[in-house]
DNA sequence: AATGAATGAGGCTTCATTCAT
DNA sequence: TATGAATGAAGCCTCATTCAT
């Protein structure tokens, strides 16, 4: 159980890619409208329109797939975090946060159903902490740009976990207004980086 | 499957409580280590040490048993929120905010899998999102307080949102420090709520 | 399984009595309303206002109570018969034939859908053929009266069968007409009755 | 509870129509012994051979096995009585009511405890009782053939009414005498069909 | 490689029956 | 004697996974 498996194998034809991501999609799909308990590995096989065999033929099982769409937002993220952060460049740096914050909330929008369940709902978000090297890059190419920017580069790490946590928590608002979010969630961030080193608590 | 039933009856005598709060308290343990999908109804009714009939006694279904410990928790977090302004009372609101943080993160941080799984993976958002009563009481129990001091009172549900999100995003922290945590959240919320009314995205 | 136990005590005092029929008239309107599936102790107690501990008090498992309630029905067929032979004495036997099969009718109309279960769904009714006394009553009543008009005796049995299926499958049309049936049912049982006894076919 | 579900695939291959015809048979042979109460999946699936899954594959639940073979019932029903209608034409009616009554009691005399299962004890009694297109049909044929032969075509309907309920009835005698047992139902049938229209009761 | 029929462990739930109070 | 909470065997059904074709 607390092995993550990998694919099976690497789609080395073009068929097997297609249908590789024939089946992510099916299965982004159910997950977006069903969670993660709605997700059945024929449901998706069918949805994709391959057998339920060849399923398996690529995901070991169940958890590979959940495991694989994972992968691909950590992928979406990373390159979205490093986009806003280039177009951005320049700029000061809460113009900048809020460009991040602006890419994140529209990727998460897209599908807020998916990412609450693969943020959220998916058991095994416990397992690797930060050994996950997309969390670890992610983190590294924020604090670069927090080091770049004059600010506290530790706070990465922290920083990441709320503007997740705000971002999906915020994202499943009833209307969400895009604009509005980044800022509420911009400055936010934006208090948590500028706090004062280890200020001593008033009271006490 | 939009049914969110009640218990199936009212625990009247003393020992008929006491199963009750065995079941619940088992189910909240096998929710914390396992999460939903790993909790089953014969395996919470094991844990509590009392046959799988009982528990159907008093829980129509598995939906129901969940439903309550999350009708529990609404009860703590309405009980502590109120608790927490009770005694800052007189405070300025940041203080005030730094108490109502606090008390809501030591709740959280005593089961944070628990929380997780009653907040984020328990799928109740088909239920109408504010008519829960006790998430509207906390609601007017937070505006009341903001309009007292002079904020946006009308930001209330969106700032329950986000120190719902915060809270139980940075509790999952391998060694959460409560005073540190409570800091940046605080400092995260009070920035939103100081937000000018509508400022124009150009400005920083 | 294949005994059927009789009542756990005979109901000696007035309470008694009264809660044995509290219990046999809300079994039988589950049993009306719901099938033999649908009945079930709890159900029946719960209906007849008593405990569920005081229904098997007087009925040691739910076969015990059905049994009563097909006993019941035994009791009523037979008083009937007997009271329409009576009442329709001295006139010719296929008016008295009319006489029994209304009166029979007329019995099952009240409650069609418990006749049926009593009569086809109910598992045990292979178990004694004709052992049953009621039914051995039944028939030597009949019997009786078809040696009295002349008629072959000996049919009593056949003929109780025809018109038991013959009245539970006609009992259940859509808008059933007493009188109508009466007379169809009637010359059907009349037509074997005066069968020849031995008549050779036709062909072959 | 009101829906009729179909067999979930049609079996194609010889494979799956062959696990069908197993199931189908060994869901007979229980009914037949144990009545529908006595019928579960599990141990139709084991009688048959196969695993409980691959009976849900083609069953989508308990009900709609027992609706297969009640079908299959309706469609041998159908296809014996035309066969017989076919073969004794040209005979005078009676002598046609009893190839007739005979054909259907031979089918019933197979397995008399599956036929009044499927046609007694089968809650279908809440399905529309004529869109049945087999019991539709059936009633065309019949009613079709009456007129032909100068009966009263509108009483198709109770006629086989009759004929059920007196062949259920009595294909459950201890020995039963096929052609005796033809005789008794021809007669009692020929009965009904030759009641004057609309008789006064008070005439003999 | 692809297919999809087959498998069966295991989950949810019911209900006849018992027994402590 | 009455009560009704407690029991647990057993039924229905799902779905991740395998494997013969």
């Amino acid at each position: 159980m607390p092995m993550i498996p990998q694919a099976r194998k690497q789609p080395g034809q073009a068929r097997s890619r297609h249908v590789v991501a024939a089946i992510l999609e099916a299965a982004a799909r159910i997950l977006e409208r069903d969670g993660y308990a709605g997700l059945t590995t024929n449901k998706a096989a069918e949805l994709a329109g391959v057998s339920i065999g060849s399923l398996y033929q690529y995901f070991p099982n169940k958890q590979a797939l959940v495991a694989a769409l994972h992968s691909r937002h950590g992928e979406e993220t990373l390159a979205t975090a490093r986009e806003a952060l280039r177009l951005s460049d320049g700029l000061p740096w809460q113009a900048q946060l809020e460009c991040l914050v602006s890419a994140c909330l529209r990727l998460h929008l897209a599908a807020p159903g998916l990412h609450r369940v693969l943020e959220r709902e998916w058991p095994q978000f416990d397992a690797p902490p930060e050994d996950n090297p997309l969390d670890a890059a992610l983190q590294d190419c924020v604090a670069e740009w927090l080091a770049g920017g004059g600010l506290p580069a530790e706070r990465a790490p922290r920083l990441l976990r709320m503007a997740d946590s705000l971002i999906h928590g915020l994202a499943l608002e009833d209307a969400p207004d895009e604009a509005e979010l980044t800022r509420c969630v911009a400055a936010a961030l934006a208090a948590y980086l500028t706090l004062p080193r280890q200020g001593p608590e008033i009271s006490t």
